[in-house]
DNA sequence: ATGGTTTTTACTGCGTC
DNA sequence: GACGCGGTAAAAACCAT
């Protein structure tokens, strides 16, 4: 146990004198206590900061984020653009030039404005430089999903855009909240993904967006968006598995059976869809696996087999296919 | 927070290829 | 022996209140 630790701490030490500038490779770091800044002595460039700034947080600097990049294999930009590089005009320059001394009233205004157009400035490009990253991720995951459609990219870039403006993005980062809002997009154009996929395929957190996208709800709209049709996941079936005309004739007749026998309502969507695919292959002759369907609908086996068994029991009597 | 419902997790047993 | 399937209990997630 103590051993352990010791060694972390050796570790991290050595971690520490070999950090490199990911800009120059410089392996002249100063950290200067007044700012709390690591510095590169070669480039300038703030490497790190002992607390977090109040800037809005639009890398990954926990190591779970770190992690996760990582698996995903996204590309990590390095390069943090003019960060901690732009000039700032401090308050207590405010009435005292650099000697010390007065100055007049109308200076002290001067200065004033410069500040706050500075600040201004400085503010607005951190923000469009966290939409910059955000669409790039965004990109990625689109990639990912096989979606090719620049509505939903250009609806979920609007939508983000007001969400950093409203600061509703604060503290969240990218990786929480593109996803979340994607997902938004998603349910409101009818192209059926889940968020347990969106989260697998973009190595998310799956709490994580669950929350922030119960949360943009809230914020943005006044009523819930109705959850995607079983129809529409069965037509998602149909594709990843190439299934033959006739299983999904009967499909979709199973579907509608299924659905004025009420055994749809309040039971997921993905489930539904999943264990009517089920049966509809057995039928059918082109059987496939339960576990197939549960892999594609992103459900467990269980809740094909509790669906599927109302299925049968309720109405594979009652309905001429 | 709470309680009711659904889904997942984890495990077991059975038949078939 | 691995695979597909069925079942179950308990945990977890979900949802409305």
């Amino acid at each position: 146990m103590k051993n352990k630790a010791v060694k972390e701490t050796v570790k991290a030490a050595a971690l520490r004198i070999a950090a490199k500038c990911p800009e120059c490779s410089s392996t002249n770091l100063v950290h200067d206590y007044d700012s709390g800044e690591t510095v590169c002595g070669g480039c300038g460039l703030v490497v790190e900061r002992d607390q977090p700034s109040s800037e809005p947080e639009w890398r990954a600097y926990t190591l779970e984020e770190k992690l996760s990049r990582d698996r995903a294999g996204l590309p990590i930009t390095f390069t943090v653009h003019d960060k901690g590089l732009s000039t700032e005009v401090g308050r207590k320059y405010e009435d005292r030039d650099s000697r010390n001394r007065k100055f007049p009233i109308s200076t002290k205004e001067q200065v004033h404005r410069i500040r706050d157009a500075q600040n201004r400035f400085r503010v607005h490009s951190a923000l469009e430089r966290n939409i910059t990253q955000a669409l790039s991720e965004l990109a990625r995951l689109l990639d990912k999903l096989s979606i090719e459609s620049e509505v939903v990219k250009e609806e979920t870039a609007r939508k983000y855009r007001k969400a950093v403006y409203d600061g509703f993005t604060r503290g969240r980062g990218i990786r929480g909240v593109i996803p979340a809002i994607l997902y938004d997009t998603l349910r409101q154009y009818d192209i059926p993904r889940n968020l347990e996929e969106i989260a697998e395929v973009g190595n998310y957190n799956r709490k994580t967006i669950a929350r922030n996208y119960r949360l943009w709800v809230r914020k943005y709209m006044d009523s819930a968006r109705p959850p995607f049709d079983s129809e529409l996941y069965l037509g998602k079936i149909f594709n990843k598995l190439m299934l033959n005309g006739v299983t999904q004739k009967y499909s979709l007749k199973i579907l509608e059976a299924a659905r004025k026998e009420m055994l749809t309502s309040g039971r997921s969507s993905e489930g539904v869809a999943a264990a009517v695919v089920y049966v509809a292959s057995v039928l059918s002759g082109e059987r496939k696996t339960q576990y197939e369907l549960a892999e594609v609908m992103k459900v467990t086996e269980v809740t094909i087999r509790n669906r599927y068994k109302e299925i049968v029991e309720n109405l594979l009597f009652t309905t001429e296919l």
